[in-house]
Order: C-alpha cells, then sequence, then structure tokens
DNA sequence: GAAGATTGAAACCTCAATCTTT
DNA sequence: AAAGATTGAGGTTTCAATCTTC
C-alpha cells in the first residue's frame, strides 16, 4: 500500500477531537429528549419537507431498521407524521408536525449557538477555512465512498456484449457515429479477443455487477514501436462525474507502462469536453497532427504524453 | 442576540455530513466487534498508555456510566486490563493488552485507508485546508467550552475579601508591589464599594462559584471628562490563555461606553507582556506619557482606545 | 463528605428474519 | 422476486442511586 499522506493523522486527531466535541459520541442530543439520530432526522426532514424511512437511511447511512425505529420513536412523540395518499403504498412519506418544527428550531438554536461562540473566537480568514476544509472533507469522503462501488477489472469473454452496448451508445452521444469512427471497428463485439495479447489489454469498469463503462490500451498502428493508443474509454452517463473515468485511466496508463511503452497517443472530438480536461489533468498534451494510422479520421484531437 | 456568522450554516450542513460520512452515527464501528465509544478509548489508550475511567470519560465527553460499561465490554474481550498496584485504591489505571493493541493497529489501519482515500482526490493545498481547517474548529469548540464554565458578574460586597486576595497575589507576581503601585490603593479591600457609582464599575470572573479575576473603570482621575481609567484587571495564573480576558476586557469597556466616556485610558507594565498583548488586540495604543493623575508612578506603560 | 467507580431500569441501536405491497 | 418497512433478541447508552476508598 501507498504511504499515507502526512495529512491522515493530524486530521484524523482533529477529526476525532472535533466529533467528542460536538458530543456525537453520546446518544442523546443536549436535553432535548432527543437521540442523535432522531435529531439529524428532524433536521433533514426540515430540509428537504418530505421524505421516506428508506430515504433518511441513506442520506444519514443508517440501517432501515435503525430508521424505522428512529421514525417511530418521533412518532410516538408527536414529532413527525405520515403524509398520507401516496400511489406506492409501500412508501411512507414522513414530514414535520407543528410540534417536530418547533422542536427543530430549538435545536437549531442551541447548535447554531455553539458553533457560533466557537467561529466567534477565530478571526474571518481562519472561519472561512474551517468552513472551507469541512465542506471539501465531506465532500471527499462521500466521493471516495461512491467509488468504493466501483470495480475495475479486465474483460472477459462474456462481458464483450455489454460492452459493445456501451460504445454504440455512448459514440453517438457525442456525434462520433459517422464514417471514420471508432464505432465501425471490428473489433467492437469482441473486446476481448480484440485486446489479449501481452502488448495490449482492455479494463470494464463495473458497479453491482453492470458494467457502466471501460478503456484499454493497445500499440499504434504504424507508429513509432514505443508509443500505445489509448483505446474506447467510455463511460454510460449515469456514472460520469463520479471520478472513476480518472481512476480508470490510471489504470490503464500504469498497465501500459508495464507493457513496456514510453508514450501514450489518444485521438478524440473537441466536442468531448469533459473527456479532453481529464486527459489533460492526467498529463496528456494536445498536439496538432495525428500519429500512425487508425482509421479514425473521424477524430479531431489529438493528445500524447510520457509514460 | 447578535445576528450569525455567514459561516454558521454552511460549517453545520458540512459538519454533519461529515459525521455521517464517518459513520458517527452508529453505534457499532464497522466490523471490528466493537461499539464507537469502545473505539475512541482503544485509541487513547493506545495514545496516552495509562488512562483511568473517569480520565477517559472526561477526554471523549461520555459520561461515567457510560464510560463504566464501555471499560466492562473491553475487558471482557480481553482487550484492555487494569494496571494493578495503585497507591490509590480508587483508582484503576487501565491499559491495553496484546490483544488490544492488536485490534487497534486493525482499527487504525481500516481509518486510515478510508481519510487516505478521501484525501487522495484532493490536491495538496485543499489536503492542508481541510487539516488546518479540523484542527482550529477541534480548538475552537473545546475553547468555547472551557468558556462556558466562566461567568462574568458584578461584583458584591462579599466578593471583596477574595477580590483583595487576587490583586495580592498577581501584583507581585510581575513586580508590582513597590510603592507607586494599585496594590497598596486603599479600595483594594473594598472594591464593592468604590466601584458602586454610575461612571464606575467592577466585574468578576467565577468559575465553578470561585473568584479567579476581575476587572473595572471609573473617570480617571485629574483627566478630561470622557476619558475613563480600565483598572485593576487581573486574573489567576490557572486561567489565563482560557481567552477570557478578551471577554472580561470586551464587557468592561461595553459598560463603560454605556456609562458615557468616549474613551479608555489604562496604565500597566513592560512586564506584563500578555496583558499588553491582549490591549493591543482589543485596540488600545501606546502613548508616550502618562495622563491624569492616578498616583500609579511604578508603571511604565500607557494605552488608550477610543470607545 | 468527596472522589472514583459500579449498577438497576429504561430507552436506544443493530443484525437477521419477517411482513406487506408492487 | 424485489422494494419498503417492521420486529425479536441482544448489545449499548443513560440517569439516578449506590458502593468503596480516601
Amino acid at each position: 500500500m501507498d504511504a499515507l499522506f502526512k495529512e491522515v493523522d493530524p486530521l484524523r486527531q482533529a477529526s476525532r477531537d472535533t466529533v467528542r466535541e460536538l458530543g456525537m459520541l453520546q446518544e442523546k442530543f443536549g436535553d432535548f429528549g432527543v437521540s442523535m439520530a432522531q435529531c439529524h432526522s428532524l433536521i433533514e426532514l426540515g430540509h428537504r419537507g418530505v421524505l421516506t424511512a428508506g430515504e433518511l437511511a441513506e442520506i444519514l447511512r443508517l440501517d432501515k431498521s435503525t430508521m424505522s425505529r428512529v421514525v417511530a420513536g418521533l412518532k410516538r412523540a408527536g414529532l413527525i407524521a405520515i403524509r398520507d395518499a401516496a400511489r406506492d403504498k409501500r412508501k411512507k412519506p414522513l414530514m414535520l408536525t407543528a410540534r417536530g418544527k418547533k422542536k427543530l428550531e430549538r435545536i437549531h438554536q442551541h447548535s447554531n449557538r455553539q458553533v457560533q461562540d466557537a467561529l466567534a473566537l477565530l478571526n474571518e480568514d481562519d472561519r472561512k477555512t474551517v468552513v472551507a476544509g469541512m465542506a471539501m472533507y465531506a465532500k471527499a469522503l462521500a466521493r471516495s465512498r461512491a467509488q468504493r462501488e466501483f470495480e475495475v477489472r479486465r474483460i472477459e469473454e462474456r462481458d464483450n456484449p455489454e460492452v459493445a452496448g456501451i460504445i454504440r451508445r455512448v459514440m453517438p452521444e457525442f456525434g462520433a457515429d459517422g464514417p471514420g469512427f471508432a464505432i465501425h471497428d471490428p473489433e467492437v463485439d469482441f473486446m476481448s479477443k480484440a485486446y489479449a495479447g501481452k502488448k495490449a489489454g482492455y479494463w470494464v469498469l463495473a458497479k453491482n455487477g453492470t458494467i457502466v463503462g471501460g478503456g484499454g490500451f493497445a500499440g499504434l498502428i504504424s507508429g513509432p514501436k514505443d508509443v500505445c493508443e489509448l483505446r474506447k474509454m467510455y463511460f454510460l452517463p449515469e456514472v460520469r462525474g463520479a471520478g472513476m473515468g480518472r481512476k480508470l485511466l490510471e489504470h490503464v496508463l500504469v498497465e501500459a507502462k508495464k507493457a513496456g511503452f514510453k508514450r501514450c497517443y489518444l485521438e478524440t472530438l473537441a466536442t468531448m469536453t469533459r473527456a479532453r480536461a481529464l486527459y489533460e489533468a492526467a498529463g496528456f498534451e494536445k498536439i496538432c497532427e495525428p500519429m500512425g494510422a487508425t482509421g479514425h479520421f473521424g477524430c479531431d484531437s489529438w493528445m500524447i504524453r510520457r509514460l
């Protein structure tokens, strides 16, 4: 495993202290007669209006059974009620009662005060750092967790239909379905075979057993021996923005380097803006002319980087 | 109540998200077979070596009864043991067993990985912001809580002996006990009476019912009508650094302004470095000559600020 | 009496199994 | 069968009362 960032230890330390100071190790929330989980549920209901128990469980990262009992407690206390008349009778949409709103108001006052008093000890710059740091940490933790649900693995024969389907779905999305595009390569239906050699490879991105993207490399046809081409890297729209493009790209490049290549070349389209931002962030640089003879004369953008 | 800083709401939001992502709303810590409180106890014992249940409760901000049962659970699991042979038989010093150390090691690995994975999504500057922000927040929360144990109130007659004791203890600490110092003012033994008028006031700082400091104002003798003097502001050494000097000073200045004064003057000593830093931070500016006729010719440093 | 720790009763959280509706 | 929610059994946390040692 890689060496840890030097920030890990002090961050964990400070995070533990924060959690303890905020009383998060305690079951109850102050003198409000509600548990920590109940308190968070009230806040979230106040924020979003109507939520089912399942949605709350997802948001608070709690087990649905826990949530069920949390909700039962809040209902017993008259703080929330089920909004009836839902189409799907399995769902029970929850919302705050007037009493619940009042209780929530007092909770907010108390917490606002606690946070306000702490922030009052800092100057404006430090306050900004605290907010920015906490926001970035929360977001990074969430993204990191989301990424854990993905798996990158080498393509297998049984994956071929799914992978072909993704290629044929994504490329037209960017207008890359006319002549001179990779969508017409004969290999599209037999990717596992086409990238089986030692000097090539293709990997799929899977989520819950379903393939949602892929990418690979192979030697650049009619190009210098030490140059490989990044090939057919595509993701379904629903998984874009999760940062998995970067992960898969890194994976492919590491493997390409292992295979002995010194540089990696790629062809893309100016309209694929997010992909090109990714390539640039990964160290690829624009070049003005295509290399080799890929036959993909539909592409209008060429990049290369050292491995 | 004052308006809230604009940072309060986003900070609370991000803090809630962080807490949820870290699984702090859950009872159990991962698949390690320990509760959240047990996990924190192990970490703290690993960090500090030997602790009693009471000390752990203080550190984790948990009730001693909770701690008792947390400790019982860890003992039952063979993760901690009581180090015997304590002089005071009421205390039971706890420490990790070999098994406990092994378990802690695995917990650290798991948490390090989680934090590392999240930080890997950020660049170095952002990682620094996250750590700095979290550290400052933890510290501010702790200081703010500590401050809540203090009380600032107007001096009463019964306080006079205690206040006199503080003045007579603190001033000699800084060599301010020779001739020309306020320690010899006749008012020292009757502060409540001396500062009873409408154009004066004295407040004490109390902690757990004991007075630990004080400060006040009165019109500057033989000075301009609109100038008051900050008088006899002293704190016991054990409460210095808690930020209460600033709080009391602010309180006194607000009251002085309410009494109609436009400026506040003070006399101090170059050796009282922390006090002078406080005055400067509060907007006082050094002047080269004394004002009025306080009779405290022992002082060598004079400051003033607009109210 | 106070400091340090434990315990009874009650509420809370969790896993796995179960129920209801689609 | 799957989605949404509940429940039984067992561990965790809490308040107040209690015990032990100084």
